[in-house]
DNA sequence: CTAAATTTGTGCTTTAAAACATTGTTGTCA
DNA sequence: TGACAACAATGTTTTAAAGCACAAATTTAG
């Protein structure tokens, strides 16, 4: 991989997707009260079952939003870039966490405390309609997400999978190749498989040239052909 | 099934959760707005794709929210019961329809015109808040059904769905019947299998005394064995 | 830099669930 | 009331995907 280049954080106004709506002195107290929080690669941000305490928001990094079901096996539920928000869900539903979180590389984390963030979306419409967007939006996928997950096969979903992470997280420059670096049983968790049927579906499409690989590396070759594949399940 | 009584009809502000948060003003002008629709069993009260033009209120009944997948074959995502609103996700979001709405039984419902809504939802937010609330416990539903449709066996799954059921539509004066007439189909169709499984399932639930079946109603004879079931996967 | 550990790649076996086929049952309505 | 259609039940076959085992490659750590 490329070596690292230092980056410096963007603040929390250009990271925070809600700023414009928010008020001047809302906007004083966000910036007096968030806290910056970092994450090394495959540390767990919060685990199912622990109470929120903040509304948090991906600054930099990759994270998983995902679920341990039966037998430990793994799902995953979503993957966030920066600028996405996280950890409200149960805030707002007065729930524990249904999920867990955790850092794909090293990340770094804004939080808000839950009664600041609760007090703004009480206060202020506007922000509170946004997050009610967001959340809508959400569901929508999540809902399309069961059946897909539950009705295609194994080739499908796969397919699925890596035009939703090309989609989500681009392509490097060469205009092919997915910027994300996985390891086959993390795509086998996003795609509801076993890693060896991730791994022998992937050499499949290799084969049959729908993708290149080169170790985590995977470029999408022909992507008519897995919008096929995907579609037809 | 016992002949059914004439009931009058429940009037909107006992039907709509969210009243008691609206304005004077605001419930005047729901009253003059909404508009009462009768729905026969089986028939379809909105479609995937169609384009949102009303916040609807389930009044008396019983419907199903479900997704058409791969090859035609049906996913119920999940069933309402008189109180539950439906159809605004889609509204919130921009979005047409991403899931198609059927009555299960004779049902009545109440619709709000989407200009509307929105004009409450963008005024009043305390309403703003309560179906963000809504939302947000939903998609912590949803995700939780994809992981136990995607990871669990037939028989979890079909054990999850009769407790579901009973959750949802509580149980007859016995005690014990679930409150829903279904077809082995939309049982199925509910669980993630298909007709043939659900039936089979069904029957050797019956054979270790975990449930009784006479026709389409179901009694749950050993609750614990049916969480344990659910739980093993 | 080497050794250990993890990840990847493949072949083979087993199994859960779908698909199919057939028969029995119930229910509806002409 | 009888005939047809829809639904339910059950046995058999097929198949997709999981499970397992092991070798090779890569990464990580001491």
């Amino acid at each position: 991989m490329a070596k690292k280049v230092t980056t410096e954080l963007k603040p929390i106004e250009d990271v925070l997707t809600v700023w414009d709506v928010l008020t001047p002195d809302e906007r004083q107290f966000v910036k007096n009260n968030f806290t910056i929080h970092h994450f090394k690669k495959n540390e767990i941000i919060h685990c199912e079952g622990e109470v929120p305490t903040h509304m948090m928001v991906l600054a930099a990094g990759k994270v998983k939003v995902y679920k341990e079901g039966v037998g430990s096996r793994t799902q995953i539920i979503r993957m966030l870039k920066p600028g996405e928000n996280f950890g409200y869900r149960a805030i707002i539903a007065s729930q524990t966490y249904n999920t867990n979180v955790a850092a794909f590389e090293a990340s770094t984390v804004y939080m808000l405390k839950a009664d600041i963030f609760l007090s703004i979306l009480r206060n202020n419409n506007a922000f509170c309609y946004r997050f009610l967007e967001e959340i809508a939006a959400d569901l929508g996928a999540s809902d399309a997400r069961t059946v897909n997950l539950t009705q295609k096969h194994i080739r499908g979903r796969l397919a699925e999978a890596l035009l939703l992470l090309s989609k989500n997280y681009g392509l490097e420059e060469d205009g092919a190749t997915i910027n994300i670096y996985l390891s086959r049983e993390d795509l086998a968790n996003l795609s509801n498989m076993t890693t060896s049927n991730a791994i022998r579906t992937l050499s499949n499409f290799v084969n049959e040239h729908i993708i290149a690989m080169d170790g985590r590396k995977l470029k999408i070759i022909d992507e008519d052909r897995l919008i096929k594949i995907s579609k037809m399940g």
